[in-house]
DNA sequence: CAATTTTCATTTGTCAGACAATTAAACGTC
DNA sequence: GACGTTTAATTGTCTGACAAATGAAAATTG
């Protein structure tokens, strides 16, 4: 087990790579125990900062887990989904922000994969997860609302939406594009008669889902969807307006 | 700028959280360059390998990068949609294959959310994508192919039909469900008779697209999904059968 | 003066060695 | 056997040092 020193690359980065290669590959199970850390330097012959760099990079990725102690070291961690929902809404975040995405192309690809949910939580949505659409329905309507608050209680209606199709895989997708999505949904301001709209649309979108009909719950979420996106294009109109 | 000694936390892993929070909030831009390590280690009132810990933390999620010499240093990078793809399906093949996430499970979420794309495909497909789907539909069709081979190519159609939505949000998505399906798709053992019925499948699909047919590509895929979920009971099966 | 080469300061990458903090097992003691 | 105590192993952190890269400034040369 040596590493390249000629290589342009970082040590830590061969080795967090060589690592993490052994895991995906099921080389090394989960809950396994790595080698201590100055074995590992010894097998990789690099000192032990080194090392630990590529593990803290491992680590980073939640790909590993460390622990003090006599019997402790670095294990192979069980990724979880919860886990990965926050790296995955974290980078959605970052990639919107930082690459200039429309509201527009980052909407429609919301609410696609929306409508891609709707069928299957009409068909198993819990009684938990109809109470928590209702609620925040409910709570959308309460006067003196931020917008912000708004927002927020907008996105925990649709996760309630999305996880009532009772597919982990499908919420962890969702999660990224749903959450990602908060910041520039902040950007809009909304008007009371704004909000009514949306809450009614919310409102049809629960009574749908507890009907089981795939259909009205589909046809509402296009319809949440469109208005949204008049919403940001009215936003963006008063703003190049303004900047005229 | 101090960071909380007392915490629990590593301390490379809190100044990470506070470096990559500053990062999110968009208190450092794209390109900024951070302190040098001698810098950031007075600042936090930790040591430089501790400082370093914490930034190769920050790299191993491409949140910045580093650059020796005199004007070198560590700037927060464009997070671009590329690297973006390498670590949501890393993360996503991990998800499925730690946390024993059923075939039929993975398989309802990524088609639900690849027929989500379909409408879109079907109404701005380019010449370019439906040429990559014919050919590699074409190749599925040649003899001697591996299983292996042929999971490649239907993955490499289906990321054209996905690309083919020309929204580049979605194709980040749905990279981690397609791509991440790969390793359980190659558990299946594809018959000959399996395999002209994908390829008449993914066939049908390829004209619906190319008609902007939305309808019938969803009606295809859906049968898709059907078919891929019959295949792999059949695997499912005859290992149990096997296992009796 | 212009172009080229050399020097140099800055910064990251790597190493060696040390000590502190934590933890569980081994060991004594009652 | 139950309960402290010691001990060994391991990660976390620090100090100091040197190597390697790199661009800028200085020196040299035509």
């Amino acid at each position: 087990m040596k590493i390249d020193p000629s290589s342009s690359a970082d040590l830590s980065a061969q080795i967090a790579k060589a690592i993490r290669d052994a895991i995906i590959s099921g080389a090394l199970p989960v809950d396994e125990r790595l080698p201590s850390e100055a074995e590992l330097a010894e097998q990789f012959d690099v000192s032990r900062p080194t090392v630990r760099e590529a593990l803290k990079r491992l680590a980073a990725q939640s790909l590993i887990r460390t622990q003090r102690g006599a019997t402790g070291g670095a294990f192979v961690n069980r990724l979880k989904f919860e886990d990965a929902y926050g790296q995955q809404i974290t980078t959605s975040t970052l990639l919107l922000s930082m690459n200039a995405v429309s509201f527009a192309t980052a909407c429609e690809a919301r609410y696609a994969l929306e409508r891609a949910c709707a069928p299957l939580s009409a068909q198993r949505r819990s009684a938990d997860h109809l109470a928590t659409m209702r609620a925040e329905a409910h709570r959308q309507s309460q006067p003196g609302l931020t917008d912000e608050a708004f927002c927020a209680s907008d996105v925990a209606f649709h996760r309630a939406l999305v996880d009532a199709a009772d597919n982990p895989v499908l919420s962890y997708q969702l999660a990224g594009a749903v959450e990602a999505m908060q910041p520039l949904m902040n950007m809009i301001t909304f008007s009371a008669r704004s909000r009514e709209k949306i809450i009614g649309l919310h409102q049809m979108i629960a009574d749908a889902i507890e009907a089981q009909d795939a259909g009205a719950a589909d046809a509402n979420l296009a319809a949440l969807a469109t208005y949204t996106q008049e919403l940001a294009q009215g936003v963006i109109a008063a703003r190049d307006k303004a900047a005229r």
